[in-house]
DNA sequence: ATATTGTAGATTGGATCCGATTATGCAAAC
DNA sequence: GTTTGCATAATCGGATCCAATCTACAATAT
């Protein structure tokens, strides 16, 4: 048998393929709300943007349906999701239940370089002037301290439900330059982290998202059509 | 205007592509457990098998990506995933945090007919002797249940979490001869339901599932390799 | 004018083909 | 006997081509 290795050759991560690539770029263009919701995506198009054929892109398209970001109809197209007051209402709905437990359970484990993580993006967040990057910030503060719960597949839930609304929070974020408030509510759980409060980070994190549902809801009813 | 039709031209709910046929297929084949863990799929076996070309069913392998039932890797194909222990603890516990709260949202809103559904899957449950309709039958039980909540996006992750374990789930059904305990739990869950008792029917979920939970991976331990 | 029909272009779904990468088998060297 | 090095086959990612379907608009009929 083999001696083992000393030296961990490091991982190459795997290069992407056409189809991750153009997955990735149309995820983000969608979930940044660069492209209107109901606007059909012609796959010639994409195609030559990416300087590709068409085949990779129908993949990349496969996988944005699945995730719930387009939607098809055969001989038809895609066309980019929409989603109701409804819908909206119950992922925030979904991410109040979730969102808590995950918190609570990250608590315990959360190192002290991760909180200091988040507190980086809590202040860059309340810093900043640009509202493009207050979806970002908000994003990262929050998967910066569920991150060490170390609950892969309830991560991975918490990112679909933040692709799936991100593009209403980020027109909320801006119709409201930037929740200015949130700032607050954002420092109160961290604060609650570091003081290694599970529970109350949980709450903390559950008024959180209530709060944030409701001023998105009301204000998408309002200025939003 | 054109006068209204009296045929209500049934709906001929829009063909199905290769792609969607291939998918729902090998999606079945996984999560029913007829396909090893780890054991690779190749396009053109699969492609032959349903006598079409490679490309859609590359679009249908996408999909069962991003679906985590398949894992692929660059000019190397994709095998069917498996998950470790951890991995279905964990589901188990996020399925244990949603299911709960799903029943106790549709128990005011359950109908009279979904509960006599409900009734006849548990009936057929535990009557049923072949065990491949264990599975089958237990999804559907649970099911019938969670219809009513109209909460479309927590089915959805409810049935990511049923494909993921299933595969699992069976084999235990299968070890265990159809977990004849279970069939008093289900009855009483749905007692709970028909009662129009919306707590006891999230509690007695909730210890429904952390049991199974053990169960499962107790015996996963014992006999799974 | 309005509704229907027909036809041409646009768009998608799928088949076939080709280059790139990986896996396999076998011989040579240690 | 084990390891190394190559040649070959198997497999995959992507490009190009063709068929099926949809869309838009003009022509026709009522």
């Amino acid at each position: 048998m083999a001696t083992a290795l000393k030296v961990k050759a490091f991982d190459l991560g795997k290069q992407a393929s056409s189809a991750d690539v153009i997955y990735d770029a149309m995820r983000d263009a969608i979930i940044r709300g660069e492209i209107e919701e109901g606007e059909p995506l012609r796959q010639d198009t994409i195609a030559q943007m990416f300087n590709v054929s068409r085949i990779p892109v129908r993949e990349a398209m496969q996988r944005l349906e699945a995730q719930g970001l387009v939607v098809s109809e055969r001989y038809k197209g895609v066309v980019v999701a929409s989603l109701s007051y409804d819908q909206i209402t119950e992922i925030f709905q979904f991410r109040a239940l979730v969102e808590p437990t995950v918190i609570e359970m990250a608590v315990p484990l959360m190192s002290d370089e991760s909180l200091e993580t988040a507190q980086q993006f809590c202040d860059a967040f309340a810093a900043e002037t640009d509202p493009i990057r207050w979806g970002d910030l908000n994003r990262d503060f929050h998967n910066s301290l569920y991150r060490d719960s170390d609950k892969a597949f309830f991560l991975s839930m918490i990112d679909k439900t933040n692709d799936l609304v991100e593009r209403y929070v980020r027109l909320v974020l801006y119709l409201t330059q930037g929740m200015r408030y949130a700032v607050q509510e954002h420092q109160a759980i961290l604060d609650a982290c570091k003081a290694r409060k599970p529970k109350l980070a949980a709450d903390l994190t559950r008024n959180h998202i209530d709060t944030a549902s409701k001023t998105l809801v009301s204000y998408l009813r309002e200025h939003h059509k």
